[in-house]
DNA sequence: TTTTATTGATTGACGAGTCAATAAAGAACC
DNA sequence: GGTTCTTTATTGACTCGTCAATCAATAAAA
């Protein structure tokens, strides 16, 4: 049985397996046991590779937070211009991908997984200072207060990330993206 | 020992303690030992009068949101006019007693019980449509149209909750409210 | 025969909920 | 006013389940 090089594959299963319980669990309330029952093996191998289940839901997060910066990174490619840039970094953060409703739900249970511990709290700091830093270098332009916009502007973002998560209506991305660039706009016609 | 008429006493003792302990360790996952300690009882009178975790989890959910409830309706009392009803609305929530980091912990917490959770998530529709129908009453003479700005708004509020909940920096409960009143200016200025 | 993959079985801890026992306040009865 | 009964308050000890983590054993590549 053992073929060689598993532990890659292993790996990324149990990270998919982590968020899709969480997601349907809507909890952090999960045994490595259902992870790795999903993902396909036994909970002793989840073990084996990853050592604690601290370092499972780590990695999950990780992954969830490097999909979405790869998003951002996407988008902002094909930007042009500061209004543009602020407008591809709105409508990343509710494509299809990061708002599907077991990443918003898996997001959301790291939220709270950072209050607790200060690893996860590290990862998020990362990224919103990264979204953030790139809001106010893009809205400096277009703004007399960049760093005020950009924290009403990120606020909403998470505000609406919120609702959707707690609604169990079907994700709508595209209503919510207008509903940021609306403002937007209205922070943009002072 | 046994003063008649305890049940009460204890039973408020126990909410508060709850708050206390989900907001210190910032997390649901907090065993109703510890909880019952805190409030100056055994695990064992915790049952007794609350039956499972879940009803103490429960009732500690509707004491914050009850008290959120009454500071806001104590604030429309003395705000005249939409508008100053509005800011009202936005300053009760981010008034002293609702934004103390502990309140924030728990309130945030419980957000995500609510995914869990039927009852949890019932209390907190009937929160939100309280809200959102007083902000989108209060809006109607004021926007074009009061029924998205009151999402923004919401959505707003709700952010800011979360980043100050996530941030562990002290609460800025003035700061939070600036920056909404400044979001309902640009879009009043429409 | 060494390394990698894999699991069933086990350990040890922890925690929700129950229960039987203790104590005291009042009610009822004489 | 004392005795007995009922109700309320209270807890220590216990049960039962669950779960993270470990381990020893098996299998197959290299």
């Amino acid at each position: 049985m053992p073929k060689l090089g598993m532990e890659p594959i292993r790996r990324a299963a149990l990270v998919k397996a982590t968020i899709a319980q969480i997601g349907e669990r809507g909890s952090l309330d999960v045994t490595v046991a259902q992870i790795a029952k999903r993902a396909g093996m036994s909970s002793a191998l989840a073990h084996h590779y990853f050592g604690s289940k601290e370092q499972i839901f780590l990695a999950a997060m990780r992954h969830i937070l490097t999909l979405y910066a790869a998003e951002v990174r996407g988008a902002l490619l094909m930007a042009d211009g500061p209004q543009a840039r602020v407008e591809a970094i709105v409508r990343a953060g509710f494509g299809t991908s990061n708002f599907r409703p077991e990443t918003i739900a898996a997001w959301l249970n790291f939220y709270v997984l950072s209050l607790t511990f200060a690893d996860a709290a590290r990862l998020l700091r990362v990224y919103q200072s990264r979204l953030r830093s790139n809001l106010v270098y893009n809205l400096r332009p277009l703004v007399s207060d960049p760093a005020a916009a950009a924290t009403r502007l990120a606020g909403l973002i998470d505000g609406l990330y919120l609702q959707q998560g707690l609604s169990h209506t079907a994700a709508d991305g595209r209503a919510a993206t207008a509903h940021v660039l609306a403002s937007l706009a209205s922070e943009l016609a002072r």
